[in-house]
DNA sequence: GTAGCTGCAAATTCTTTGCAGTTGT
DNA sequence: ACAACTGCAAAGAATTTGCAGCTAC
Protein backbone atom coordinates (compact mmCIF):
# COMPACT_ATOMS: atom_id res chain seq x y z
CA UNK A 1 0.00 0.00 0.00
CA UNK A 2 1.52 3.11 -1.07
CA UNK A 3 0.97 5.95 1.61
CA UNK A 4 4.15 8.11 0.58
CA UNK A 5 5.92 10.01 3.34
CA UNK A 6 7.07 13.23 3.87
CA UNK A 7 10.79 12.68 4.76
CA UNK A 8 13.32 15.83 5.20
CA UNK A 9 15.20 14.46 1.74
CA UNK A 10 11.85 14.84 -0.31
CA UNK A 11 10.91 17.72 1.42
CA UNK A 12 14.92 19.35 0.72
CA UNK A 13 14.27 18.60 -3.40
CA UNK A 14 10.76 20.18 -3.17
CA UNK A 15 12.48 23.36 -1.70
CA UNK A 16 15.19 23.57 -3.67
CA UNK A 17 13.00 23.38 -6.55
CA UNK A 18 10.86 26.00 -5.17
CA UNK A 19 13.71 28.01 -4.29
CA UNK A 20 15.73 28.34 -7.89
CA UNK A 21 12.50 28.45 -9.77
CA UNK A 22 14.56 28.05 -12.83
CA UNK A 23 14.91 24.12 -14.34
CA UNK A 24 17.53 22.36 -12.70
CA UNK A 25 19.95 19.45 -13.33
CA UNK A 26 20.18 16.17 -11.11
CA UNK A 27 23.54 17.60 -10.23
CA UNK A 28 22.47 21.10 -9.03
CA UNK A 29 19.55 19.79 -7.48
CA UNK A 30 21.22 17.04 -5.37
CA UNK A 31 24.47 20.14 -4.28
CA UNK A 32 21.79 22.66 -3.13
CA UNK A 33 19.99 19.56 -0.98
CA UNK A 34 23.04 18.85 0.71
CA UNK A 35 22.84 22.05 2.44
CA UNK A 36 19.48 21.25 3.62
CA UNK A 37 20.43 17.83 4.23
CA UNK A 38 23.42 16.34 4.87
CA UNK A 39 24.91 13.03 3.25
CA UNK A 40 21.75 12.93 0.72
CA UNK A 41 22.36 10.46 -2.06
CA UNK A 42 22.37 10.58 -6.12
CA UNK A 43 20.04 8.04 -5.71
CA UNK A 44 17.64 9.58 -3.82
CA UNK A 45 17.48 12.71 -5.70
CA UNK A 46 16.83 10.58 -8.99
CA UNK A 47 14.00 8.64 -7.29
CA UNK A 48 12.24 11.44 -5.64
CA UNK A 49 12.70 13.49 -8.82
CA UNK A 50 10.45 10.53 -10.45
CA UNK A 51 8.32 10.47 -7.56
CA UNK A 52 7.55 13.67 -8.04
CA UNK A 53 7.14 13.78 -11.49
CA UNK A 54 4.74 10.82 -11.21
CA UNK A 55 2.62 12.83 -9.08
CA UNK A 56 2.49 15.80 -11.12
CA UNK A 57 3.90 17.88 -9.12
CA UNK A 58 7.69 17.75 -11.01
CA UNK A 59 8.38 17.94 -14.72
CA UNK A 60 11.50 17.85 -16.88
CA UNK A 61 13.05 20.04 -19.47
CA UNK A 62 14.80 18.97 -22.16
CA UNK A 63 16.75 21.61 -24.03
CA UNK A 64 18.15 20.07 -26.96
CA UNK A 65 22.03 19.60 -26.41
CA UNK A 66 21.74 19.39 -22.92
CA UNK A 67 21.22 17.17 -19.76
CA UNK A 68 17.53 16.97 -18.65
CA UNK A 69 16.69 20.11 -16.02
CA UNK A 70 14.09 19.69 -13.71
CA UNK A 71 11.22 22.29 -12.45
CA UNK A 72 7.86 22.48 -10.22
CA UNK A 73 4.69 22.24 -11.97
CA UNK A 74 1.63 24.57 -11.37
CA UNK A 75 2.82 27.53 -13.37
CA UNK A 76 0.99 28.48 -16.54
CA UNK A 77 2.10 27.35 -19.66
CA UNK A 78 5.18 28.37 -20.96
CA UNK A 79 8.42 27.40 -22.36
CA UNK A 80 11.95 28.16 -22.27
CA UNK A 81 14.82 30.74 -23.41
CA UNK A 82 18.29 28.98 -23.47
CA UNK A 83 21.22 31.63 -23.26
CA UNK A 84 23.99 30.47 -25.44
CA UNK A 85 26.36 32.49 -23.50
CA UNK A 86 25.49 31.70 -19.49
CA UNK A 87 23.95 28.74 -20.55
CA UNK A 88 21.08 29.54 -18.00
CA UNK A 89 17.26 28.49 -18.86
CA UNK A 90 14.58 31.40 -18.38
CA UNK A 91 11.12 30.53 -18.57
CA UNK A 92 8.82 32.57 -21.17
CA UNK A 93 4.96 33.30 -21.31
CA UNK A 94 2.69 32.52 -23.68
CA UNK A 95 3.47 30.29 -26.97
CA UNK A 96 2.39 30.93 -30.20
CA UNK A 97 -0.85 29.89 -31.82
CA UNK A 98 -2.04 28.33 -34.46
CA UNK A 99 0.46 25.23 -34.54
CA UNK A 100 -2.02 22.66 -34.49
CA UNK A 101 -2.09 24.00 -38.43
CA UNK A 102 1.97 22.92 -39.44
CA UNK A 103 0.96 19.60 -39.38
CA UNK A 104 -0.34 17.81 -42.68
CA UNK A 105 -3.60 16.99 -42.23
CA UNK A 106 -4.51 13.62 -40.80
CA UNK A 107 -2.22 14.61 -37.66
CA UNK A 108 -3.71 15.25 -34.89
CA UNK A 109 -1.58 17.52 -32.42
CA UNK A 110 -1.97 17.05 -28.45
CA UNK A 111 1.08 19.11 -27.37
CA UNK A 112 4.08 20.51 -28.38
CA UNK A 113 7.96 21.99 -26.86
CA UNK A 114 9.25 24.89 -27.54
CA UNK A 115 13.05 26.04 -27.17
CA UNK A 116 14.38 29.71 -27.70
CA UNK A 117 17.87 29.70 -28.56
CA UNK A 118 20.04 33.15 -28.33
CA UNK A 119 21.66 35.30 -25.43
CA UNK A 120 19.98 36.66 -22.44
CA UNK A 121 20.20 40.79 -21.46
CA UNK A 122 23.48 39.76 -19.11
CA UNK A 123 25.24 37.96 -21.46
CA UNK A 124 24.71 40.95 -24.20
CA UNK A 125 23.80 40.54 -27.75
CA UNK A 126 26.25 39.76 -29.56
CA UNK A 127 28.88 36.79 -29.54
CA UNK A 128 31.38 37.36 -26.96
CA UNK A 129 31.72 34.79 -23.96
CA UNK A 130 30.10 32.47 -26.15
CA UNK A 131 30.52 28.72 -25.93
CA UNK A 132 30.81 27.97 -30.16
CA UNK A 133 27.55 27.36 -31.70
CA UNK A 134 26.67 23.65 -31.13
CA UNK A 135 25.36 21.62 -34.52
CA UNK A 136 22.45 21.34 -32.42
CA UNK A 137 21.70 25.01 -31.85
CA UNK A 138 21.07 24.86 -35.43
CA UNK A 139 17.62 25.17 -36.56
CA UNK A 140 16.94 29.00 -39.20
CA UNK A 141 19.08 31.75 -37.06
CA UNK A 142 15.86 34.06 -38.20
CA UNK A 143 13.32 35.69 -35.72
CA UNK B 1 46.52 18.48 -42.25
CA UNK B 2 42.98 16.91 -42.56
CA UNK B 3 41.89 15.47 -45.97
CA UNK B 4 39.06 13.52 -44.98
CA UNK B 5 38.57 10.47 -47.01
CA UNK B 6 36.09 8.58 -48.47
CA UNK B 7 35.53 5.09 -47.05
CA UNK B 8 32.74 2.69 -47.32
CA UNK B 9 31.63 3.12 -43.52
CA UNK B 10 31.26 6.70 -44.08
CA UNK B 11 29.67 6.36 -47.49
CA UNK B 12 26.92 3.70 -45.93
CA UNK B 13 26.29 5.57 -42.99
CA UNK B 14 25.47 9.11 -45.20
CA UNK B 15 23.41 6.42 -48.06
CA UNK B 16 21.14 5.13 -44.54
CA UNK B 17 20.61 8.41 -43.66
CA UNK B 18 19.64 9.50 -47.39
CA UNK B 19 17.52 6.15 -47.99
CA UNK B 20 14.93 6.92 -44.75
CA UNK B 21 14.99 10.38 -44.94
CA UNK B 22 13.55 10.68 -41.23
CA UNK B 23 15.87 10.95 -38.14
CA UNK B 24 17.58 7.98 -37.01
CA UNK B 25 18.78 6.41 -33.84
CA UNK B 26 22.67 5.53 -33.83
CA UNK B 27 21.22 2.50 -33.25
CA UNK B 28 18.64 2.21 -36.42
CA UNK B 29 21.99 3.92 -38.68
CA UNK B 30 23.77 1.32 -37.21
CA UNK B 31 22.05 -1.85 -37.98
CA UNK B 32 21.07 -0.66 -41.48
CA UNK B 33 24.33 0.34 -42.13
CA UNK B 34 25.70 -3.07 -41.33
CA UNK B 35 23.54 -4.40 -44.54
CA UNK B 36 25.75 -2.30 -46.41
CA UNK B 37 28.91 -2.59 -44.59
CA UNK B 38 29.54 -6.09 -42.68
CA UNK B 39 31.55 -5.76 -39.25
CA UNK B 40 30.94 -1.46 -39.07
CA UNK B 41 31.08 -0.46 -35.21
CA UNK B 42 28.97 1.42 -32.91
CA UNK B 43 31.98 3.80 -32.61
CA UNK B 44 32.72 3.97 -36.17
CA UNK B 45 28.67 5.16 -36.66
CA UNK B 46 29.27 7.71 -33.90
CA UNK B 47 32.41 9.18 -34.93
CA UNK B 48 31.09 9.60 -38.21
CA UNK B 49 28.31 11.28 -37.59
CA UNK B 50 30.14 13.02 -35.63
CA UNK B 51 32.64 14.28 -38.63
CA UNK B 52 29.18 14.28 -40.60
CA UNK B 53 27.56 17.21 -37.97
CA UNK B 54 31.06 19.09 -38.03
CA UNK B 55 30.82 19.46 -41.89
CA UNK B 56 27.29 20.15 -41.31
CA UNK B 57 25.95 17.56 -43.35
CA UNK B 58 24.03 15.80 -40.91
CA UNK B 59 22.27 17.72 -37.92
CA UNK B 60 21.11 16.27 -34.58
CA UNK B 61 17.30 15.67 -33.44
CA UNK B 62 16.20 15.86 -30.25
CA UNK B 63 12.71 14.81 -28.90
CA UNK B 64 12.11 15.73 -25.39
CA UNK B 65 11.99 11.62 -23.55
CA UNK B 66 13.72 10.23 -26.40
CA UNK B 67 17.03 9.49 -27.33
CA UNK B 68 18.78 11.73 -29.90
CA UNK B 69 18.31 11.30 -33.89
CA UNK B 70 20.08 12.32 -36.90
CA UNK B 71 19.02 13.14 -39.95
CA UNK B 72 20.41 14.87 -43.04
CA UNK B 73 20.72 18.78 -43.55
CA UNK B 74 19.61 20.47 -46.68
CA UNK B 75 16.15 20.47 -46.53
CA UNK B 76 14.38 23.69 -45.93
CA UNK B 77 13.36 24.46 -42.20
CA UNK B 78 10.97 22.50 -40.82
CA UNK B 79 10.42 21.17 -37.57
CA UNK B 80 8.88 17.73 -36.21
CA UNK B 81 5.95 15.38 -35.28
CA UNK B 82 6.49 13.00 -32.71
CA UNK B 83 3.26 10.43 -32.68
CA UNK B 84 2.79 9.04 -29.62
CA UNK B 85 1.37 5.76 -31.16
CA UNK B 86 4.07 4.32 -33.24
CA UNK B 87 7.10 6.28 -32.35
CA UNK B 88 8.36 7.25 -35.30
CA UNK B 89 9.17 11.22 -36.18
CA UNK B 90 7.76 13.28 -39.00
CA UNK B 91 9.03 16.04 -40.73
CA UNK B 92 6.87 19.49 -40.73
CA UNK B 93 6.72 22.02 -43.03
CA UNK B 94 7.15 25.69 -42.18
CA UNK B 95 7.13 27.15 -38.38
CA UNK B 96 5.52 29.94 -36.27
CA UNK B 97 5.79 33.42 -36.35
CA UNK B 98 6.85 35.63 -34.11
CA UNK B 99 8.75 33.61 -31.56
CA UNK B 100 10.86 36.08 -31.03
CA UNK B 101 7.71 38.40 -29.43
CA UNK B 102 7.97 35.92 -26.94
CA UNK B 103 10.77 36.30 -25.07
CA UNK B 104 11.16 39.31 -22.84
CA UNK B 105 12.92 42.45 -24.27
CA UNK B 106 16.26 42.60 -23.37
CA UNK B 107 16.34 38.56 -24.91
CA UNK B 108 17.89 38.23 -28.67
CA UNK B 109 16.53 34.70 -29.95
CA UNK B 110 18.68 33.79 -32.50
CA UNK B 111 17.04 30.09 -33.10
CA UNK B 112 14.53 27.96 -31.88
CA UNK B 113 13.25 24.55 -31.80
CA UNK B 114 9.99 23.03 -31.69
CA UNK B 115 7.87 19.79 -31.36
CA UNK B 116 4.56 18.68 -32.12
CA UNK B 117 3.16 15.72 -30.30
CA UNK B 118 0.25 13.90 -31.01
CA UNK B 119 -0.64 11.07 -33.35
CA UNK B 120 -0.42 10.20 -36.97
CA UNK B 121 -2.93 9.07 -39.29
CA UNK B 122 -1.88 5.77 -39.44
CA UNK B 123 -2.28 5.87 -35.28
CA UNK B 124 -5.50 7.37 -35.04
CA UNK B 125 -6.69 9.94 -33.67
CA UNK B 126 -7.37 8.90 -30.00
CA UNK B 127 -5.48 6.77 -27.86
CA UNK B 128 -5.44 3.32 -29.06
CA UNK B 129 -2.05 1.39 -29.12
CA UNK B 130 -0.64 4.13 -27.43
CA UNK B 131 2.04 4.01 -24.63
CA UNK B 132 1.09 5.80 -21.42
CA UNK B 133 1.62 9.48 -21.50
CA UNK B 134 5.18 10.24 -20.22
CA UNK B 135 5.60 13.04 -18.37
CA UNK B 136 8.24 14.89 -20.30
CA UNK B 137 5.16 14.65 -23.33
CA UNK B 138 3.19 16.72 -20.49
CA UNK B 139 2.90 20.65 -22.21
CA UNK B 140 -0.69 22.49 -23.14
CA UNK B 141 -3.19 19.43 -24.36
CA UNK B 142 -5.08 22.16 -26.10
CA UNK B 143 -4.32 22.76 -29.85
C1' DG C 1 54.15 5.38 -48.02
C1' DT C 2 51.47 7.62 -44.72
C1' DA C 3 47.99 9.95 -42.28
C1' DG C 4 43.32 9.14 -41.56
C1' DC C 5 39.83 5.63 -40.52
C1' DT C 6 38.28 1.31 -38.45
C1' DG C 7 37.07 -2.26 -35.07
C1' DC C 8 37.52 -3.81 -30.54
C1' DA C 9 37.69 -3.19 -25.87
C1' DA C 10 38.34 -0.34 -21.98
C1' DA C 11 36.91 3.97 -19.97
C1' DT C 12 33.39 7.66 -18.96
C1' DT C 13 29.19 9.53 -17.77
C1' DC C 14 24.54 9.33 -16.49
C1' DT C 15 20.79 6.82 -14.41
C1' DT C 16 18.78 2.78 -12.21
C1' DT C 17 18.61 -1.05 -8.91
C1' DG C 18 19.56 -4.35 -4.96
C1' DC C 19 19.89 -4.43 -0.19
C1' DA C 20 20.27 -3.83 4.60
C1' DG C 21 19.62 -0.30 7.81
C1' DT C 22 16.65 3.90 9.13
C1' DT C 23 12.48 6.42 9.88
C1' DG C 24 7.75 8.35 9.24
C1' DT C 25 3.13 7.35 10.71
C1' DA D 1 5.45 -2.37 14.33
C1' DC D 2 6.08 -2.14 9.43
C1' DA D 3 6.29 -0.67 5.08
C1' DA D 4 8.36 3.18 2.76
C1' DC D 5 12.58 5.70 2.25
C1' DT D 6 17.58 6.25 2.32
C1' DG D 7 22.58 5.71 1.35
C1' DC D 8 25.95 3.06 -0.71
C1' DA D 9 27.68 0.35 -4.06
C1' DA D 10 27.01 -2.52 -7.94
C1' DA D 11 24.62 -2.78 -12.32
C1' DG D 12 23.10 -0.89 -16.73
C1' DA D 13 22.89 1.86 -20.78
C1' DA D 14 24.69 5.27 -23.85
C1' DT D 15 28.68 7.48 -25.69
C1' DT D 16 33.71 8.29 -25.99
C1' DT D 17 38.53 7.17 -26.30
C1' DG D 18 43.08 4.50 -26.79
C1' DC D 19 45.43 1.79 -29.86
C1' DA D 20 47.25 -1.34 -33.30
C1' DG D 21 46.08 -2.71 -37.79
C1' DC D 22 43.90 -1.41 -42.34
C1' DT D 23 43.16 1.49 -46.39
C1' DA D 24 42.17 5.39 -49.39
C1' DC D 25 44.82 8.53 -51.90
Amino acid sequence: MQHRRNTKQRQAIYDVLAEKGTPLSPREILDHAQSHVGGIGMATVYRTLKMLTGEGLVQSVEIPGEAPRFELTGKDHHHHFYCRGCERVFEVEGCPTGLAALAPAGFSVEAHELVLFGRCPECGPAGKSAKPADSVHRCCSRE
